[in-house]
DNA sequence: TCATTGTTTTGCTCATCGGTTAATTAACTA
DNA sequence: TAGTTAATTAACCGATGAGCAAAACAATGA
């Protein structure tokens, strides 16, 4: 549970693997069955890459029964943007540039 | 040089070549020469991931007679940016954090 | 207990990736 | 022009990665 952040990128450099996180981070925690739809790949290649995000440590497994539900980690998400943040000044960011992106988020 | 998101990801996800970026963005501008050291490995190794990184979008090149100097792009990383601003909520930013991350860096 | 549902693991193939050395291209310098 | 420096491209190799189908595992429910 110790990921750094090229590990995630890996992770995350995979359109499917992208994709099963954005589903989590905008449609909350669902099963590996839900997630099924992202991409036309069997469940075995499903489970993979939610293994992969899963030692990432960009998503959280929990057991209901014969179903396990995946949750993005929000810790994850934040460890990306504290990267961009180490590197503000270079692209620019200013006060006025993030309260309008945590406005418009939503 | 319209790579996305994924594609970013994907660059940065191998080693050496987090660490050339992350080399541009602290130091500035180099040539493939004076980047050399980033890792152990041959000349060509490096140019092939400057490559991987150009086409990417995260960095640029620029031509100084037989030298080839490569820079950080701005706006790869503020894309990057955006995309963790874009689920801000979820991972609980505020703007509290986000000044105080303005203020640190430097 | 036995079948069903949900998910992962196994075993396999094929393509891509990162590394190497050698060869090539390009531009400056004597 | 010949030689040197800077960097890339070519050709190859071994390892890794993503896909599939089939088998195995777990938990539920008849």
């Amino acid at each position: 549970m110790t990921p750094d952040l090229v590990t995630a990128f890996s992770a995350l450099g995979d359109p499917n693997r992208f994709a099963i996180l954005e589903r989590l981070l905008r449609d909350g925690a669902q099963s590996a069955g839900d997630l099924q739809d992202v991409a036309d790949i069997s469940a075995p290649a499903v489970s993979r890459h939610l293994k992969v995000l899963r030692e990432a440590g960009l998503i959280s497994q929990r057991v209901d029964a014969q179903r396990r539900i995946y949750s993005a980690n929000p810790a994850a998400v934040r460890a990306i943007n504290d990267w961009t943040m180490d590197h503000a000044a270079f692209w620019g960011a200013s006060l006025d540039r993030l309260a309008a992106a945590l406005n418009e988020e939503g």
